[in-house]
DNA sequence: TCCTTTGGTAGCGAGTCGAAACTTTTTAGA
DNA sequence: TCTAAAAAGTTTCGACTCGCTACCAAAGGA
């Protein structure tokens, strides 16, 4: 490996996406399915709509309302209206959704990544996060980022609720910090 | 990013594999045609069949049948019956495919790597690799690696065809031993 | 009040994709 | 040599994604 030209890379990155994709029928789910049940479980409360998964996704309303109704005709997602904004529904994941999320075939990618020296997965995570943020700037995307990452987020040495977030004014606790959120905008 | 969970990452190679997959539905092509024409446009003569981009993309015959009829269809492709194997059929690009693949939306990938550093690139671009070669390994997939890397790969030291592939008893000329190849075993 | 924006749905058409059945050609085995 | 199995491709079918357009209802301004 003398050379690493940037055409090289990229050409793998698509490579291994399309392996993920195909690896990723498991269960009877198609890939988006996946996408969406591990947004789901990873989003914090703002963020569970389906505009918001419409954004992280990148995909049209359409065809996410289309995906959503499939999860939820499977018993793996619920929707609720939400009742400040009566035009939108909260989605959730059930019990089921979040037993099927042990049976994520990522998993299995996981194990391949275990193969590689400490030192490459750093450089590997650091590297793709990098160009993953890159590519959504390019594009005005939301890069969907930590609560704890965001400039509005802030601490307020409560207990219970020890964070707050000064955008939408609400407090936040421990694993809301932790959760990717639609609002996020890198400090 | 002091911490690097192995599940982080492959979620982080998910999702940009959907991101660059959306991109690459550009020209009116879909990111299975794009990845059909690099395909062709690196392969060498021993792997230009479609059994061998089967393999390269794995899906089923069917379906990579239907999607070489559209591209010959457009004018992209061209078919013609193997004269040594008759049930086969050599594919190879047109003009017009190899003038499509200047508009490549993988050279707009591309440029976001641009911005990575030069250590970065290169770890990036190795521990891909490996996790690539991995993968493949563990569902008994072949690797289509480099041709001059292959245990049949010899050296002639003649003019003109310098190499030499000891499986398929084929002299081999700078280009071939380039290319990617279905036969390719790692040595 | 009117008008725009936003969140979501419904229907259409194109096309992927897997599964299975099928044709033709090649190869291996008895 | 005859025959059976394997390999290369094609075709058809059904399910589903996905973009697109049109649409509806609620929210927010001017």
């Amino acid at each position: 490996m003398k050379e690493a030209p940037d055409i090289h890379i990229a050409a793998l990155l698509e490579r291994i996406g399309r392996l993920l994709a195909s690896d990723a029928q498991a269960n009877g789910l198609l890939p988006v399915h996946w996408e969406t049940l591990r947004y789901l479980d990873r989003a914090n409360r703002f963020s569970m709509t389906a505009a918001a998964l419409t954004a992280y996704l990148g995909l049209t309303k359409g065809t996410v309302s289309q995906s959503l109704n499939s999860l939820e005709t499977k018993g793996l997602v619920r929707k609720r209206v939400d009742l400040r904004d009566r035009r939108s529904k909260r989605l959730s994941l059930t019990a089921e959704g979040k037993a099927l999320l042990k049976n994520d075939p990522l998993l299995l990618t996981s194990q391949a990544i275990n193969a590689l020296s400490p030192s490459a997965k750093d450089a590997l995570a650091d590297s793709l996060q990098t160009f993953l943020s890159q590519r959504l700037a390019t594009q005005d995307r939301q890069a969907f980022g930590q609560c704890r990452d965001c400039r509005y987020f802030a601490r307020r040495h409560e207990k219970g609720k020890p964070f707050f977030c000064q955008l939408l004014q609400e407090p936040l606790n421990e694993s809301d910090s932790l959760s990717i959120c639609y609002e996020q905008q890198p400090a």
